[in-house]
DNA sequence: CCCATAACGGGACTCCAGTTTCGTTAATCA
DNA sequence: TGATTAACGAAACTGGAGTCCCGTTATGGG
């Protein structure tokens, strides 16, 4: 008798398994954009995925660890980042990339589901922070290269400057009724850019606001 | 035979009705806070209230829109702003207030929970964004004394500077797995002041940065 | 204080999300 | 290429979330 251990999907990974894999979380994803977190049942997805219902429910058991897998594959499609000659540039070009996802009916109302859902278990949202650290590395270097020209004061922490671009928009997104046009993004990346050259963002503590 | 129109609770709210009311929204508080909002269900508040589920089902009939009341309690509930001399000051009272609830293990997990109900439903989103507004109602008359004294130019928005101190503590608490601290609170006072000094908060437009 | 009936509550019932079973298909390795 | 068995999928099953029925409680108006 070998170990019963490992689980499905880890030890035959190609072939068949990869390709209900990719088709069970595009139906989770479109899912989710449509019907929201709670109006969900991975029948109904099994039956988009055109894939057994018992397969769903071996390989993923619940929504929350469906989702966190759908996170770790949303990772991997990263965006590839401008690269202008100015902070406020770079820093609109990432808000308006957020800005045009957020606004999206489709991407919109994924993200809000799947921050729903990272709300309601551990992995999940450890998925979702794993996620968004991809995300926030792979901006950063705008802001250390601010930093090398003298934009923004040396020892500013670059990842908080890209996270406070996100922070309005997505706040915006879930606590307001109101649309997220480009004037939205322009300011938030206005801001970001205001309180980095101010040393807001200075690590370790006190700055002269 | 009279319309049967009205919801239950309306025609009759005194005594028993607002003790039950009273009853499940205290029970749903917790268990939102202990559970989270998926693993959820009505049957569980009822025996929390000492109330007949059936009740419940009728009453709210599913759990969003418990929530959705529950959202129009707690904006009930708003908690008087100080008033010190200066803009970051007061913000960062502010920034300290939103800080300590959502790092309060009950709080926090409450408002995450309250968050995710609103993405699942256009009535319970409703009742989050008034919630909101009336704290930023609460709140922004600082930010018309400091125009006032000032410090921020005329014609910013105020309600907007408000909101854009809540915002990266929301952010923080909902893709991060970091701990919100006062540092984070003050750095968030910070940025919103310093951002609204340089003028990104005027209202209808572009600012130069 | 009394009446009409709004609102509550226990318990039976229904229906479907999630599980179990077992036969079928196809990925990996020799 | 064939053997082994991981992984899939159809169908039957089950438990509990949500509904319905109807008797009981107590609110609000006269």
């Amino acid at each position: 008798m070998g170990f019963e251990g490992a689980d499905p999907g880890t030890v035959r990974p190609g072939g068949r398994t990869a390709r209900v894999r990719a088709s069970v979380l595009r139906a989770a994803g479109d899912a989710l954009a449509e019907h929201g977190f709670a109006r969900l049942d991975l029948a109904d997805i099994a039956r988009r995925a055109e894939v057994g219902k018992t397969t769903v429910y071996r390989r993923w058991g619940t929504v929350t660890s469906l989702v966190a897998d759908l996170l770790l594959d949303m990772a991997e499609q990263s965006l590839p980042r401008t690269e202008t000659g100015s902070l406020l540039d770079d820093l609109k070009a990432n808000a308006r990339l957020v800005q045009r996802t957020l606004a999206d009916p489709r991407q919109g109302a994924l993200f809000k589901a799947v921050i729903a859902a990272a709300t309601c278990e551990a992995k999940t949202a450890e998925a979702l922070h794993r996620f968004y650290d991809i995300r926030v590395t792979e901006w950063a270097p705008c802001v250390q290269q601010a930093i090398d020209r003298g934009e923004v004061p040396a020892g500013t922490d670059v990842r908080e400057v890209i996270r406070a671009v996100s922070a309005p928009l997505y706040y915006r997104l879930l606590t307001s009724g109101d649309r997220l046009d480009e004037a939205a993004a322009d300011q938030a990346a206005e801001a970001a850019a205001a309180a980095a050259r101010a040393g807001v963002y200075l690590r370790g503590g006190e700055s002269r606001a």
